[in-house]
RNA sequence: GGCCCCAUCGUCUAAUGGUUAGGACACCGGGUUUUCAUCCCGGCAACCGGGGUUCGAAUCCCCGUGGGGUCACCA
């Protein structure tokens, strides 16, 4: 395959959503599985809309993805700059250019009045077309006025790298702004301008833009330039499958999945899976395999929803899948504070305890909490269980005594531990639900903690000892 | 409303004219000497409807229906 130059090109309106970065990613894709180039433009045109610090926002969440980027807003390349707002010039010669070959021209009139046909074409239940009101003799442009594409509307037939033969009537083109009254570009003339000039080979962007194709076919022809390929990508839509993922209904910053302990190759594998597959039954990719068989005529066409308890899943996969040392590194400082003092010794052996139950990084402290500081005595533990509500407090007692004696006795090896603590299962000829579950919550007053004899070895004898005499005085 | 796109279990999806329509998530059972989790086994659960074409249709065609997008000096 040819080395393929794609462009992530957002706007610096906002957060990043998981359904932008989507794009982005398969973009990413392409371009590296191609040995080709990947470019991240910054399209900030509306400066009404801008966000102040959503340019490096989205920088920063391509960081935590790891994809990363030959040219770009803040690295430069050879056909800079890659912030719109820094080509104006370049717009406005190519802007000139349309003019004297008479395809564009200032609109006369008031946005008023514009406003005014768009309400008549509504209330006359039609699509509104400018181009019915298209002046005959327009001003001269002199910047003060929007300026116009004078269209040639006709039918198109076109290939879409997704979507795959695409149709439109010349009802679907119109004298769309090219440039705005405030000296900026429309993304609809930029975008075109820009992927031209940085050689961009494919234009891989979200559906919103399919109907606005057919402009932008009439577009390269009266700039008489080749067009890229084309790829659509269907929507994400929000979990009720309704409309396309927005912030306004919740969709969640990507950063906030890094800062709640998500693995960016898990969300890379789960974005992938989302409108892709490579046909056979596999549901976990690394990266490196992602680049092996991704290929746009494999992307679905009809959108996909953001099912969250698959991402939950599929993070837990790759938790599970890390070399301790690796996940130990990557967890970073999601300890809980009572891990402060802790060694990375002791941290890593809790780790590995918990490891195999850990769906995020965010879950740690609840689930280690008790490794590292002696938690309230929680007497609904050992009240409501389902084994130890049916025995009596003072057997209770009697049981919790002789576990502390068999304790005491041990060296507190693994195999020591799980041999002595067998041993009293015969001795009171308790079923392991009884004693085990008294035991485990009397060591860590916890609903839930990882094996027993595992969790009294990290624990320690000392520590163990200590919580078992608390709950004895406390039943 | 015009135009455009889409349509398989609740969800993500496989199937490219011939399968008991497969897998995964979620959910529900069971097992792995306690809990939670992992792992294993099992269960639930889908081709939007109607017409064609064909020996044969989830797959091709048409018509409906449903959903989505778009019709901005936003991208």
């Amino acid at each position: 395959m040819k080395p393929a130059r794609t462009r992530f090109a957002p706007s610096p309106t906002g957060y990043m959503h998981v359904g932008g970065v989507r794009t982005a990613l398969f973009a990413w894709l392409l371009a590296r599985q191609t040995g080709g180039q990947f470019i991240l433009r910054l399209e900030d045109t509306d400066k009404a809309r801008e966000v102040v610090g959503s340019g490096q926002h989205i920088i920063d969440s391509l960081h935590w993805l790891g994809l990363d980027w030959d040219e770009g807003v803040d690295i430069g390349g050879p056909y800079g700059p890659y912030l719109q707002s820094k080509r104006l010039p370049t717009y406005k010669a190519w802007a000139e250019k349309l003019v004297a070959a008479g395809r564009a021209y200032a609109d006369p009139y008031t946005p008023e009045e514009v406003q005014a046909f768009r309400e008549q074409a509504q209330a006359a239940k039609q699509p509104f077309l400018y181009r019915n009101h298209r002046p005959e003799h327009p001003p001269v442009w002199d910047g003060s006025r929007p300026l116009r594409f004078k269209s040639d509307p006709k039918a198109y037939t076109w290939h879409d790298a997704v979507m795959g033969e695409l149709h439109a009537g010349p009802e679907a083109i119109d004298d769309f702004i090219l440039m705005k009254s405030d000296g900026y570009p429309t993304y609809n003339f930029a975008h075109i301008v820009d992927d031209l000039l940085m050689h961009c080979t494919h234009i891989i962007r979200a559906q919103e833009f399919i109907s606005s194709v057919p402009n932008y076919l009439n577009l390269y022809e009266a700039l008489e330039i080749e067009r890229p390929v084309l790829a659509t990508l269907p929507h994400i839509l929000g979990p009720d499958g309704k409309k396309k993922l927005s912030k306004r209904d919740g969709a969640k910053d990507l950063l906030d999945y890094a800062h709640e302990g998500f693995l960016p190759e898990a969300m890379i594998n789960f974005l992938a899976s989302m409108g892709w597959n490579d046909g056979t039954e596999q549901e976990i990719f690394s990266v490196a395999e992602l680049l092996q068989t991704f290929s746009l005529e494999r992307v679905q066409k009809a959108g996909a929803r953001f099912d969250e308890q698959r991402l939950i899943w599929m993070n837990g996969y790759h938790i599970r899948e890390l070399p301790l040392d690796e996940l130990y590194t990557k967890v970073g400082s999601f300890w809980p504070p009572e891990a402060k003092n802790a060694t990375d010794e002791y941290k890593k052996q809790v780790l590995a305890l918990v490891q195999e139950r850990l769906k995020y990084f965010a879950e740690l402290p609840a689930l280690t909490a008790f490794f590292f500081a002696d938690l309230p005595l929680n007497p609904k533990l050992w009240q409501t269980n389902k084994q130890l509500k049916k025995v009596e407090q003072h057997e209770l007692n009697a049981l919790l005594e002789q576990a502390k004696i068999t304790l005491a006795a041990s060296d507190f090896s693994n195999e020591d531990l799980t041999k002595r603590l067998n041993n009293l299962l015969e001795q009171t000829s308790q079923k392991p639900g009884v004693l085990f579950s008294l035991i485990r919550i009397a060591t860590t007053q916890a609903p839930a903690s990882p094996g027993l004899a595992d969790t009294l070895q990290v624990l320690g004898k000392d520590t163990a000892l200590r919580r078992i005499d608390a709950m004895l005085a406390a039943l």
